[in-house]
DNA sequence: TTCAAAATCATACTTTCGGGTGATGTACAG
DNA sequence: CTGTACATCACCCGAAAGTATGATTTTGAA
């Protein structure tokens, strides 16, 4: 952003004294001064186009590269092993599926499964889903 | 949008105009041949800048109110009373939940259910709300 | 080293889901 | 009137999910 606007100050400065220092000897008297108005007026618009488009651009956030929370998975002590099951389920994947993931028994699955509800206060998968997706504990 | 570049192009050829009419008379000969270059170009400067702004201000969405994909719930064939079991698993209901607030019994519950995975070509009710909800078919 | 949390697995049992099949009633278009 | 779509319900069966309890191992912090 400070850059632009450098690299802007500059590019105006050096316009201006290179404009000056051909106007006597070529353009105004050649040209028409209306000509030469137009032409710095649609230089600069262009310009102001540009920086505009940069200052806005990064501002602008297309679409939220979404921000875990961290905060939330700590304070109710989800641990990543359950975290990595939860974000399993929420593919749609079975617990024998999940199992074949991750390397380990249904049991082991079943075992992650049931902490995880009774963390986030749920009784089934499909609401677990739903709480972790409003609490943004996953996509 | 039409109506700004309109407007810019007014702006722009009465100044071009007004500063033709007093070149001679009193800018030229009085301030400085940069100086005078040098306010044009903050002033278009200026007016690119806003209509830049103009323009990309128009572009960004805040946040789209959910537009249910209508054309794929009808091209899917799915029915009302489909749709409405649809929404209740979404909300993590169990089939006995769901039959209880529709006023069915579960096995209707799960005949629904059991069309909609046909026609969501799914096999469980986690991939079918991830679905519905990648089709807009629901919230 | 000791203690606690986490991860792993097992066994047993209950509940829920999902598939398959078929039946009935209604509504609507052809 | 007849076929089609939809909604409703039932029964059965097997698979998946969830509960409960207990055990072992690993790991990291006190």
């Amino acid at each position: 952003m400070k850059k632009t606007v450098l690299i802007y100050g500059l590019a105006l400065a050096l316009l201006v004294f290179l404009l000056e220092y051909f106007e006597y000897r070529f353009l105004i008297r050649e040209i028409s001064t209306e000509l030469f108005v137009f032409i710095i007026a649609l230089t600069f618009t262009g310009l102001g186009l540009w920086v505009g488009k940069k200052l806005t651009s990064q501002t602008k956030i297309e679409s939220p590269p979404f921000e875990q929370n961290e905060k939330a998975i700590r304070y109710l002590k989800i641990s990543e092993r359950e975290l990595e099951v939860l974000e399993l389920v929420a593919e749609g994947l079975s617990n024998k599926q999940i199992s074949e993931k991750l390397f380990v028994s249904v049991n082991t699955t079943k075992t992650h499964l049931s902490h995880l509800y009774e963390k986030l206060e749920v009784k089934r998968r499909t609401q677990a889903v739903e709480k972790a997706k409003s609490l943004k504990l996953i996509e």
